[in-house]
DNA sequence: CGGGGGTTTGAGTCCGTTCAAAATACGTGG
DNA sequence: CCACGTATTTTGAACGGACTCAAACCCCCG
């Protein structure tokens, strides 16, 4: 699978002053001094789906934030054991967590599309922080999200069957992946591999075939390849609401 | 069970300055005015085992400072499904999560012992936010740490046995927990009950009281009550690392 | 001595795993 | 454009670890 930079990444250079994540991002608390010190001190980098950004146990030198594209957080355990821990996506910044916490990362990021995505190094960083304490602001909310994020999924991966679990990612990527037809049909095209999805449900791939077919049989939602279509999202709704219609 | 408060809290009203975990927690980078802002607005509480310290959905309106005891973190869900998503010892702090993200609390905090800790309002944590940056960076460093465990529990509960799952909390609570006899013998009082040690590990307590019969069995671990006797802390090590002596 | 919650043990079941093979998708080279 | 080799996905059958339900046991306290 080959993809022409030209296609998929039309702007080489990217303005952080005139990038449309620019509100979104944590660094949206910058002033336009700060801003274009971090527009003249970030790499563009670009990457293809499977290519690694940065690996488990690589020095922690920076903080990544995606332009285009989206990243699997991958960690790896002495064992050997693997699992897919989050995702990022368009707007978002990677590797804080490890830039804060640690000397080197603690997983490893991989483009699971077409990735586009500005590096900042770590005297950057730090510069930026004690010119703006609001930064570290941000990226504390951000990352207070993501662990509970993590807290939560750890509540559903040990309470919940795969088949809910299943039911619960379509839902989470409806939002960025998915799309509404003319009669009302749900697709969502899936930017994971099978094997990501049980990965990142701590099961095996497998598992989700089965728990892929019995949804179909439910009519919950029809998989072809990477593409799911709901027809009625009440029914995916249902899954996840087991004691929905419990009356007393 | 009825804790007289004299016994186990001599001290009724803690300074800062004088705190034995000053050094330790995020205040730390704290100069002796805010340290002085901090001692006279704190509020000192005590609660005893299986009292709440705050609950899942409650305002999140300051952070707490442990200055005695153990808690844990439980974290509920829509369905009633609960789990312990993690501990807080004498010197940390706990609720700062919740207090970053959130308007409200996203876990229940609940003591396991008797418990003495500081409250500290939201608008003293502004102010200081506000006139010491680097306390920022310590919640970030701190939550950073958190979000690194959470991904690492979430890695074992999902590629580890309960049997060895269960050594690994052996093994971390061992520092805190764990004194030496003379023979070498390692001995761990443990803070938990089965019940909270099952819902630490994702499990049901039935599975926990297997796992520690078959550890037994196995001479890792004497179980009796909360007490737990290590004689050989090698084998216990060898629970956790499948393939050591693996020779290629 | 008699509750009552927590813990242990037992038996049966189920969900997910494992191992293996077949089917499908995909990228490459002819 | 089609044929081929490889990797991923699906399906099948057997196994196993953890769960569920239930009863017995314990221990702490009243």
């Amino acid at each position: 699978m080959l993809y022409k930079p030209t296609e998929s990444m039309p702007n080489q250079n990217p303005q952080c002053f005139t990038c449309q994540w620019r509100d979104r991002s944590a660094w949206c608390v910058l002033n336009d001094e700060d801003l274009g010190r971090l527009n003249s001190s970030k790499v563009v980098r670009t990457f293809q789906p499977g290519q690694n950004i940065y690996v488990q146990g690589d020095p922690a030198n920076g903080v990544y934030c995606v332009e285009s594209g989206a990243v699997t957080l991958r960690k790896t355990d002495e064992n050997g054991n693997a699992m897919v821990v989050g995702m990022a996506h368009a707007g978002e910044a990677i590797g804080y967590r490890d830039f804060f916490s640690r000397k080197e990362f603690m997983a490893t990021a991989q483009a699971v599309e077409p990735v586009r995505l500005c590096f900042v190094n770590r005297a950057l960083v730090d510069a930026l922080l004690r010119r703006n304490p609001a930064l570290g602001l941000r990226f504390l909310v951000r990352i207070s999200e993501d662990l509970n994020h993590a807290e939560t999924m750890m509540l559903q991966n040990s309470t919940l069957s795969v088949r809910t679990r299943v039911a619960h990612l379509l839902l989470a990527l409806k939002d960025r992946y998915g799309e509404v037809e003319e009669d009302g049909t749900l697709v969502i095209r899936l930017p994971l591999s099978r094997q990501d999805i049980a990965s990142m449900l701590g099961t095996r791939p497998e598992t989700i075939s089965r728990a892929i077919h019995i949804l179909e049989e439910s009519e919950v939602a029809q998989f072809s390849g990477r593409q799911v279509r709901v027809a009625d999202l009440d029914i995916l709704l249902d899954e996840i609401e087991p004691y929905e219609a419990f009356v007393e």
